[in-house]
DNA sequence: CGCACAATTCAAAACGTTTCGATTAACCTG
DNA sequence: CAGGTTAATCGAAACGTTTTGAATTGTGCG
């Protein structure tokens, strides 16, 4: 067990007076090597704590082992997205069975999406990528498809070659929600949509307006509010739209930071969320307590399946299935009663540990 | 610019008409190339898009370039840590400056602390690791002093070898704030301290029972309550004790989450935070708009900085620096109005891009 | 006994990089 | 111009692994 002269397939077959190519293929149960052999080998292989060196398994078999989650982190601008947290839990244990390790590469404000997924290709920093913030014409997505790199994308794109994806059924989401909300007698709805671009922006523009022309409303375009996918950005959005329209009644959230926005711009504008029956729809990951609670409906996904859902398809990619094969369009769980969910989640997890 | 051979330095070196060596050579400045040289060899480099291959240079240096930075899963439980993100976001940040990437390994409930550890080292995953949760005699530490691998702990030890560390000063933020509420004429201040042995929960006690001293007031250890670092823990145990002392006027809370714990405590036991002049004392990052905010005094640090500093320590580390001079402990900053200092932030964040 | 054939094992090459030691060319000194 | 010094470049080895092709044994059969 001595520690000086690290352990590798040198040492051991010399130990074992063995060669190299015989330890080598009989730690992978090579059909070529005595199974007397072979027993002998993975003994003396625990028994001096033998592990392949990465660096060297690479060199040869061009695969590093490791798959890439780019972080995109101008998000963290303000209050940051504790759900990714989640998603790279989950990202990271499903990759685990598979001795697969995570790269968290933090996309910085300064470089360009595709400039951080080039890297990972180019400096082979891993064998396949996972990305977000999709868009139609993802320059990303046609960086790897090019190069046929690996590579699964949170979001949908509109280009012709299929690949890879996970992504939430927002379209259906926010049709779901503005039905329930004209059932109840709401006429002016705002639709609170990131800038920059995204796929899923635009889908759920398209479930809205399906929505409204099935219960007959006008579309209506100074009730589309855009803006930076963050706290303070989504409330000088909609502090601004609810001063020049008295009307609005309800205001579909993107995610839970505009969703804090958008109930801290109903406070700032003096509204009483009980007393004036403002509807707050969020879409998202685990609901943090907010600054109100009634007057809320919430659309749920757990963050951490989503994570294992891009892992899984990531390492069947690497196994050689079609990526048509490979693509998931989650549904979204209404919550109506937040106080009751959080209920629920807590005995869940108290009985899960 | 054709795609199908890989740009390496042999393929660099045949397009240039030079040898390996000196492409190697001139890519990094070496003094034995002659200027002229190194411009042409840089150029070609840039205009091909050579990106040194990872592998290949671990193979020969032994260096990964990449750093380790682990993320403690179980925390993910209920609302996770959005603060852990904005600390990863200034790891990569400063990493990036010297070419190094970051690896962040989830750390399952179900593998202890160590074997994380061990596993970076032994596949040679990265060239140092970064790890928080830090125990007064922590094994992790023990183990990287031990095989001599870089570390630098978010956490003091109580070892006897020196080693680098990026800590808060909890000691200090629960010392001062005891002194104010005892100037304030609360009597029974309760500590909310983490279950686990981390150090920091034992610094944190002895700044409360130095405060109390200091004070006159006596150390009361019902007045000690101990729980996980999770909403629905603290909640639970902080409800137990308003229900059972109806004499405490003030909580010193440990992180945001069991801030957040307090305070749903407070609001199931009735109280009305106004009224009943419940004081909450928390600790922490970037502050989420809480359940209320009246009555709330604020510690804050950002964890970006954390994570800039752990960076740099572990930088200077690599760079052989002696682990003495790494050891920085960070003052909190104290807020009491929350509201103007997220102002003040949203005004700083505006200004900054 | 000679030959083919299977069962085991091995030597060597390859992956991309850095670096030691050697080589060449050019320049200076006496 | 011989001999020495310097500047610039190059060849080759090494890192740890997998894999191709070859070598060594043992066995069965004619």
């Amino acid at each position: 067990m001595q520690s000086s002269p690290r352990i590798n397939l040198k040492t051991l077959a010399e130990h074992l007076g063995l060669s190299i190519t015989t330890v080598s293929r009989a730690l992978k149960d090579g059909p070529e090597v005595k199974p007397e052999t072979v027993a002998r080998v993975k003994q003396a292989a625990a028994a001096l704590g033998y592990q392949p060196d990465a660096g060297g398994v690479y060199l040869r078999t061009g695969r590093t082992m490791k798959i890439c989650s780019v972080f995109f982190a101008p998000e963290v601008t303000d209050y940051g997205d504790a759900g990714f947290l989640a998603q790279v839990d989950g990202v990271s244990r499903t990759l685990e069975g598979d001795n697969y390790n995570l790269i968290v590469l933090a996309q910085t404000a300064s470089q360009s999406p595709l400039d951080t997924v080039r890297r990972v290709f180019q400096q082979r920093l891993a064998d396949g990528v996972i990305f977000s913030r999709t868009m139609p014409m993802d320059e990303r997505v046609r960086f790897c498809l090019e190069y046929k790199f690996p590579f699964v994308s949170f979001g949908r794109t509109e280009l012709q070659t299929s690949h890879a994806f996970v992504d939430h059924d927002d379209e259906g989401g926010v049709y779901d929600a503005v039905i329930k909300l004209a059932g109840e007698g709401h006429r002016r709805i705002a639709l609170f949509n990131p800038t920059g671009g995204l796929t899923y922006a635009g889908l759920r523009l398209r479930g809205y307006q399906r929505a409204l022309a099935e219960v007959g409303l006008p579309w209506d375009p100074s009730l589309l509010v855009s803006a930076d996918l963050s706290v303070w950005a989504s409330q000088a959005a909609l502090l601004a739209l609810l001063q020049r329209d008295r009307g609005v009644s309800a205001i579909l959230c993107a995610n839970q930071l505009s969703m804090f926005g958008a109930m801290e711009a109903a406070l700032e504008h003096g509204m009483d969320p009980t007393r004036d029956g403002l509807r707050i729809v969020g879409f998202g990951g685990m609901p943090f307590r907010m600054p109100f609670e009634q007057g809320v409906t919430y659309y749920y996904q757990p963050q951490r399946r989503d994570g294992e859902e891009l892992a899984r398809h990531m390492l069947a990619l690497l196994a050689g299935s079609a990526p048509e094969s490979l693509q998931t369009v989650l549904p979204y769980q209404r919550i109506d009663d937040l106080q009751r969910f959080r209920l629920e989640l807590r005995e869940q997890a108290a009985g899960s540990v």
